[in-house]
DNA sequence: TGCGATTAAATCGTATGCGATACATATAGC
DNA sequence: GCTATATGTATCGCATACGATTTAATCGCA
């Protein structure tokens, strides 16, 4: 059995996505950000000072990901990366100034999808839920 | 307003898109493919003989992302690229017979991602069936 | 205390994605 | 028939993703 690809529900995610991240790159170009980077400086945004290791849990992408876009940031002026003093193993990620700035800049960013998205708050939530189930499901959580 | 990752549809997409592909890469493992590649064969297998452009208007990626991948697939043996006759502007790709017998060695796949959804397949449908209208109306049709 | 195991980042190699541009062929209008 | 425009691929540069490995620091335990 092979299912075409409209029928298929990783294309459907796969191709969503991708249309998703075009909705954002004319806000984000902005900003000068990426579209990863915004998800990390929401996670800065929520709680600063946080690990790599504590933000890859969080956007879920490894170290091998996240060091050179962190690297970006910190060329960019958006973020400072220190080693930890008590475990010099770990490498704090704090805003700067100019990245606490970025949240005053970006609040716009989810009432332009809503929009975009023709869909209720309502009908939107609850797709999301669905679609973080069936992610949880697929991590084998 | 800012929102904070779990609240975000979009980050919820994004996930649920790397942890779809996470639980294809052993799949497609086996079979020596990525997944855009599985994709791009999916496409041939429903419609063999395709230009570049006919491909990727079905899988949503242009020339600069196809051109190499299709040259991959043909380092493999899967298909063969072949300028058209009669507008040497198109390039058709076919299935090799190697390329074909991949298909059958696929043909488990779609079961396997059904059983990790822990989702009912109908569940499933209607999932995916309110992610595409969802992707329709980001990309504004 | 000392040393193997574990952990946190970083590095390396390969494969996407994608904006911008280049190139070749085909088409249209005169 | 000739040229301006349009179309289909390819190329280039940059930024993800991610498996595998490396390096440095910490921990566990005899």
């Amino acid at each position: 059995m092979t299912l075409a690809l409209p029928d298929m529900i990783c294309f459907a995610l796969y191709s969503a996505t991708h249309a998703m991240q075009h909705v954002y790159k004319p806000l984000l170009d902005d900003l000068g950000l990426t579209y990863p980077q915004y998800l990390v400086l929401t996670a800065l945004w929520e709680q600063d000072k946080q690990t790599v290791g504590a933000l890859g849990r969080q956007v879920q992408l490894d170290s091998n990901t996240l060091t050179p876009l962190l690297k970006r940031l910190e060329e960019r002026g958006v973020v400072t990366r220190t080693r930890d003093d008590r475990d010099e193993r770990q490498v704090n990620i704090t805003l700067t100034d100019a990245g606490r700035a970025l949240q005053g800049r970006a609040a716009h960013i989810p009432a332009c999808v809503l929009e975009k998205s023709g869909l209720s708050l309502e009908d939107l939530t609850r797709l999301r839920d669905q679609i973080t189930t069936l992610r949880d499901h697929l991590r084998g959580a």
